[in-house]
DNA sequence: GGTGAAAAGTTCTACGC
DNA sequence: GCGTAGAACTTTTCACC
């Protein structure tokens, strides 16, 4: 259902997703119409399900960023569940096991924001977080 | 440094990253050269980082998906440092403050996939995994 | 599944405001 | 900063293999 030529353009479109079809064609030997089909039907299998940019919140004005896990009262997961992913400040959100059932990423202007933010979440349950300090670039491997 | 038209661009971009400069000047009433110009100089700043895709890993394979934490052993952070990033199986990799340095999330096949890369891990530091169940959707907001 | 060709659309560059 | 205009390139569609 996914050729070793789907990985192929996966691959590259990892590294920019942005890249032309005619770009991707000339990599893999491939010309621009097959690449658009292979990456139109990737999107359709649901393969693909999205282009996303990558972002500087620092630059943004939200320099500070943290995962929060979050252990949810009774009776409180389908609210929170509905509710969590309208936070602009909320990038990211994962039901995840464990002793937490909410794993999310954030992005926040600075410790009072933070404060708010929490004293937001400890309504419906007991919020855990980390600070990031820095995000690892994954290697080039060609 | 960042306009408020920027961030429209920003937006634009961070639901759609495959959006035309054309199509982002007609949502928000600017020529496709301005918009590029725009971008352009996000791109330069570092505002945006990179162009990134969404997969649906199940379909690749990879039906596991977990965060791993990890508690570093005296003297071995550098080399996690350098290698970690290298594995095939980890999609994102984060320094982070609290009781565990390292916090990743890894696509993997299945248990014993997940208990061969635990066992790589153990040699380096103390691991805490928390398994994927699923990913929020952002609301679109307009 | 793949190509190639033609029309439509986009990007890029240079220049003027 | 923005717009326009033209050349170069890319996307899209479609007939054909």
């Amino acid at each position: 259902m996914v050729s070793e030529i789907d990985k192929e353009i996966i691959e590259i479109l990892k590294k920019n997703a942005r890249a032309s079809f005619a770009e991707i064609g000339r990599k893999i030997a491939l010309s621009p119409s097959s690449v658009r089909e292979r990456v139109q039907k990737l999107e359709d299998l649901g393969v693909i399900k999205a282009y996303n940019i990558k972002l500087n919140h620092a630059m943004l004005g939200s320099g500070l960023e943290v995962f929060v896990m979050l252990k949810i009262f009774d009776g409180k997961l389908n609210y929170i569940l509905s509710e969590i992913t309208t936070y602009p400040e909320v990038q990211e959100v994962f039901r995840i096991t464990g002793p937490y059932n909410i794993h999310m990423r954030v992005a926040l202007r600075d410790q009072l924001h933070l404060q708010e933010f929490i004293d937001e979440l400890i309504k419906y349950g007991s919020p855990c977080t980390y600070l990031i300090l820095s995000e690892l670039k994954k290697e080039e491997v060609l």
